[in-house]
DNA sequence: GACAGAAGATATGCGCGCATATTGTATGTA
DNA sequence: TACATACAATATGCGCGCATATCTTCTGTC
């Protein structure tokens, strides 16, 4: 165990080594594509989720909302401080539960949602366009991992 | 462009948003197998990156083992001197260039380098074992990825 | 030899991922 | 009613990813 190992040593040979570089490149593409629209790749989930959610329900809390997205509930209440503070959305006390609060988009921050969905998306299909007819595979394979490794 | 998109507000239906999961889950896999060496998992990688490149050939400098890990330069200036200061490895000034900095691992860095080598190789084998026969083709979709979307 | 440009290292600042602790509120049960 | 427990939100702190600026040193060309 004190002889180094090539697979290891040479991040490319690695499944995690890779899947962590092809994630922090795709988050570059993501940095480019929202740059313009002011917008973060967080505050953009949390924007766009929060659009899909309310197009078809109640307004959800900041809570709710962090479980759907997938990332830390304390990441969530900052950016979404910020993101109330920009006039995108508004964070209302909910009078059924004075301690959480009720998220709501503001017709600017629905605006915005709106468009910067479309350069995500066109900057998403351009990234995972280079794998072919394989992105099924890809997919589902992301698929079994990321429903095996819940938090 | 003003309806929301069911397939992006739902991150899990997108390969781009399942791929950051993943990678995070990833993470945090690496995180728990590396506790215990009191190491994080960019120092991890340094450490054994450096392992790998001693093991055939001259001590590289700081912004060599930076390219070869594919880590930001700054990062792993920060982070090479917290490992120096734990004495797992010296930096001394390369004499053919008075700016560059070579590093050389300590018996101690060599050591717990290989140990840990053996903590991830485990879990690493462990978080990719479930995705069984597709696994090859997953990693290759990957490649694909990585060397398209070189920084 | 003198100069301009490139490269290695460092400092600063911001956003994100996460762990921990604290405060206030909503539940359960006695 | 009184109390313990659980939960939403917040604050703090550390490590990482990256952009920008500065300083020093090397290398090119004249």
């Amino acid at each position: 165990m004190t002889t180094p190992r090539p697979d290891w040593a040479a991040p490319e040979q690695s499944a995690g080594f890779l899947l962590w570089r092809v994630t922090l490149a795709w988050q570059r593409a993501m940095r480019a594509a929202l740059a313009r629209h002011e917008l973060t790749h967080v505050q953009f989930v949390l924007l766009a989720s929060l659009l899909w959610l309310e197009s078809r329900g109640d307004p959800p809390s900041q809570q709710r909302l962090a479980d759907f997205v997938g990332i830390d509930p304390m990441m969530a209440s900052q950016v979404l401080r910020k993101l109330a503070d920009r006039g995108l959305l508004v964070r209302e006390v909910d009078p059924a539960d004075s301690r959480a609060r009720l998220l709501r988009l503001t017709p600017v921050g629905r605006a915005l949602a709106a468009v910067a969905l479309t350069d995500v998306e066109k900057a998403d299909a351009e990234y995972f366009g280079v794998l072919g007819g394989d992105r099924a595979d890809f997919v589902r394979s992301l698929s079994a991992l990321s429903s095996f490794a819940q938090r």
